[in-house]
DNA sequence: GCCAACGTTGGC
DNA sequence: GCCAACGTTGGC
């Protein structure tokens, strides 16, 4: 099984947003490289990082499970969406989603500042790599329970 | 709010 | 196919 972990901006879409509904799609990637991991490597039942980006104090809040297969993201058909193509064409839609189930919140907050401090022990975590801006990455297990632990 | 880093776009 | 311009991400 894979692990996985996904940024969310939590003024947008918290782990309290997810908790209270269980179980949501996961709208609005808009990144080939991140479309690539949805579409192509995630699987149902794979564990994920829930990371709050863009925030006060950023970092990983709780665990989530891969809920469902990909399937068309319908943000990218709707013109009153912030995340509306134009350009994707409905019959080879660019973008995707897959469903994210709520698993656990974390006792607490595993903080950014945190993670690079254990950066030599996390090995090679695009998280912590220099500019990194993508918002759905892969965690090895290695780094799933050493991060875990962590908490 | 600033700005470095990065991905995408589009002219050529 | 190159690459400058532009828009976005996201830490600080």
């Amino acid at each position: 099984m894979a692990h996985w972990l996904m940024k969310s901006e939590p003024e947008e879409f918290s782990i309290d947003d997810l908790a209270s509904r269980g179980r949501e799609p996961w709208t609005g990637v808009r990144n080939y490289q991140a479309r690539n991991f949805l579409r192509d490597a995630m699987r149902v039942g794979d564990g994920v990082f829930f990371y709050h980006s863009n925030c006060k104090v950023p970092g990983i809040v709780g665990i989530a499970r891969v809920a469902s297969q990909a399937y068309p993201d319908p943000t990218q058909f709707d013109p009153q969406s912030d995340y509306f193509d134009p350009r994707s064409p409905p019959e080879a839609p660019r973008w995707q989603v897959v469903d994210i189930a709520f698993e656990r919140r974390l006792p607490r907050t595993i903080r950014l500042d945190e993670l690079r401090r254990h950066a030599a022990a996390l090995g090679d975590f695009p998280l912590l790599a220099r500019g990194n801006r993508l918002s759905v990455l892969p965690v090895t297990q290695a780094q799933w329970n050493a991060i875990l632990a962590l908490a």
